[in-house]
RNA sequence: GGGCCUGUGACGUAACUAGGAUAGCGUAGAAGGCUUCGGACCUUCUUGUCAGGGUUCAAAUCCCUGCGGGCCCA
């Protein structure tokens, strides 16, 4: 059990001890006050037994403080100011316990059991691909990435998957571009990005020439119903190119999946599910020939789930890999980190798979998240207005290599692997700190800012932590009375983080681990310039504030671990 | 036409799910801090809950209306 939790039940325990509190919701009273002068845990239960009681709550809230007996407990105060009662921990045992479980429990510290011997798919990033990520595809490939890890310290062994739409108009685009104008040559370069000129093209061309829509047309359809061996095999060479371009990017920012699927594979799936859907009467045929899901009388709108002339659509292949997913991998979750657009969509879906009787919708879930805007509005990569993920990074580096430069003399190739992890690291927070339900407007400024609520400011707490151990590698054993306020808001914040976890674990929230670990760094700052701790005032002092550190630098692994940032060795 | 989400200093955000003490923080701006464990840091100052109403002892938080922004369906 954590501490946080350890000492809340504390105050239960010794609130339960008194008859008229005995039957309230104790519990759920208790939290942590807004200043430190309220002390450290605080409990409003006399508001509630006001009302019962019909008497003033200040009165009940010294009435019931009298008749608390703090002895051997984990605190060593208690005060009332107005109608809350506040507690003040007794400092010299809860540090003992805390720095010893977090030292003990090292890489563990914080770890839940919540999904122990569970099975977790997660779905994200799902580029379309035909051209290069944009900084939009970094949203639900870092949520995703990092609500995975957030996931497996929590005990789920988790499944990242990839799922391609390698059957879209879109592909066939870019397909019949090529064949156009690409002679036959491999890429240059980055396919990803070598391929994006031609998709970028065929726009553009397009406006002035309709009739190229329709040879895309003509295209799909060759792949789709004809099956055409020599557009099947371009197709797909053209495809592979661009996710080896995908996966370059992939690599450098450090996301790996465990299995790709692509919507062609699940196509026939998903067309056998809508016959069955059709004939159990989930979905009808409409007028124009269309086969639709029944949904109006659930509250949402009717679902085509096949075209009039037999072609599938997105959603048909996503049922059948639905299935698939469930039936194959005997899932307890599956989450889908898309965005917002489609709610509606996901809605849909799940309530298709629910009316034809599978159970484990219950455990699908949309995490959904606002877009990635410019300034001046929306992305598109078909007109070429896009901030390119690889751009990003490549700018990012660049700064990060200067800085590093401005600070240290290193070898080459140690330079850039370090600014290439301070790169990542602020890459990775400037996203996931950000909510989900808020748009992001992208800003150099911003993005390229290592100061302040920023990746490397944490970064760089952690290699405060690192290097004053390294000046001192033996700790020994403590005695401490006398708190410093620093220390006591740094143990506080060391206590939090279990609770941090399993709270963003319950509410798919991976900015509470950035909130958090940003307070925690915060606290390290703040506690580092007030309490010297090589030169502390003695022995007892110096060992204590060593193991506050070293508490310190492994929560702050351990929340890196989580949002998948790099702990560089120097900056 | 129908539905979902959203609005916090100049800008970006936290707290909203579960109402509680003086709304926390970062950028930007002003002033300061290395003979002290690394200044990507710390200290101090300035500015804010979209508007109006309701519920409540108590509202950024819950409810209603209006206005603004985003998205979806038709």
């Amino acid at each position: 059990m954590n501490l946080n939790k350890k000492s809340k039940q504390e105050i239960v325990k010794l609130l339960k001890k008194i008859d008229y509190v005995k039957y309230e919701d104790i519990e759920s009273s208790i939290e942590v006050p807004a200043k430190k002068e309220f002390g450290d845990l605080s409990c409003k239960i006399a508001f509630q037994l006001a009302k019962k009681l019909r008497k003033n709550p200040n009165e009940i809230a010294n009435e019931i403080a009298k008749k608390i007996d703090i002895k051997n407990s984990l605190f060593g105060k208690v005060e009332v100011v107005g109608a809350y009662i506040n507690f003040f921990f007794n400092y010299s045992k809860i540090s003992e316990l805390t720095i010893k479980e977090i030292i003990n429990k090292n890489k563990n510290y914080g770890k839940s059991e919540i999904g122990k011997g569970k099975k977790a798919m997660v779905e994200f990033s799902q580029p379309n691909p035909v051209h290069p990520m944009h900084i939009g595809h970094a949203r639900t490939t870092l949520l995703g990435d990092a609500l995975s890890n957030l996931l497996e310290f929590n005990g789920y062994n988790v499944i990242r998957a990839n799922y391609m739409n390698d059957m879209g108009f879109q592909v066939s685009k870019l397909v019949t571009a090529y064949t156009l104008w690409g002679n036959n040559q491999k890429p240059k370069g980055k396919a990803d990005l070598w391929l994006w000129d031609f998709y970028v093209k065929f726009h553009k061309e397009a406006k002035e020439k309709p009739e190229l829509e329709e040879k895309a047309r003509e295209m799909l359809r060759k792949f789709e119903l004809e099956k055409d061996k020599h557009v099947s095999e371009l197709w797909r060479k053209i495809v592979n190119w661009c996710i080896d371009g995908f996966k370059e990017t992939y690599k450098k920012i450090g996301v790996d999946f465990d299995i790709y699927f692509y919507e062609s594979d699940y196509r026939d799936l998903g067309k056998r599910l809508v016959s069955e859907a059709l004939k159990r009467g989930v979905a009808f045929k409409s007028e124009n020939q269309t086969i639709v899901a029944d949904l109006e009388k659930h509250g949402l709108p009717n679902f085509v789930l096949l075209r009039s002339d037999g072609t599938g659509l997105y959603q048909t292949s996503d049922l059948g890999l639905t299935l698939h997913k469930f039936k194959k991998y005997n899932l307890d979750k599956s989450i889908w980190v898309v965005s917002s657009q489609q709610k509606l969509y996901f809605s849909q879906i799940f309530k298709t798979l629910e009316l034809l009787g599978y159970k484990w919708v219950e455990n699908c879930h949309h995490l959904s998240f606002e877009h990635v805007v410019l300034p001046e509005g929306k992305m598109s990569s078909r007109e070429g207005r896009a901030i390119m993920l690889d751009q990003v990074i490549e700018e990012l580096e660049k700064l990060a290599l200067k800085e590093t430069e401005k600070r240290n003399k290193l070898p080459e190739k140690k330079k850039r692997d370090i600014a290439r992890k301070i790169a990542i690291g602020a890459l990775r927070y400037a996203i996931l700190k950000i909510d989900t339900k808020n748009l992001i407007t992208f800003d150099w400024e911003k993005m390229l800012s290592f100061d302040g609520n920023t990746g490397p400011y944490i970064q760089y707490a952690y290699i405060r932590c690192k290097s004053i151990l390294e000046k001192n590698k033996m700790i020994k054993k403590f005695k401490i009375n006398d708190f410093d306020e620093k220390e006591k808001l740094l143990l506080k914040k060391l206590i939090e983080f279990p609770d941090v976890v399993i709270q963003a674990e319950k509410e798919l929230k991976v900015n509470l681990i950035c909130n958090y670990v940003y307070d925690l760094a915060v606290c390290f700052s703040e506690f580092y310039h007030s309490c010297p701790v090589l030169k502390a005032e003695n022995e007892d002092k110096k060992n204590f504030r060593l193991s506050l550190t070293k508490s310190t630098k492994i929560v702050l692994e351990n929340c890196f671990r989580i949002l998948g940032i790099e702990a560089p060795e120097i900056m």
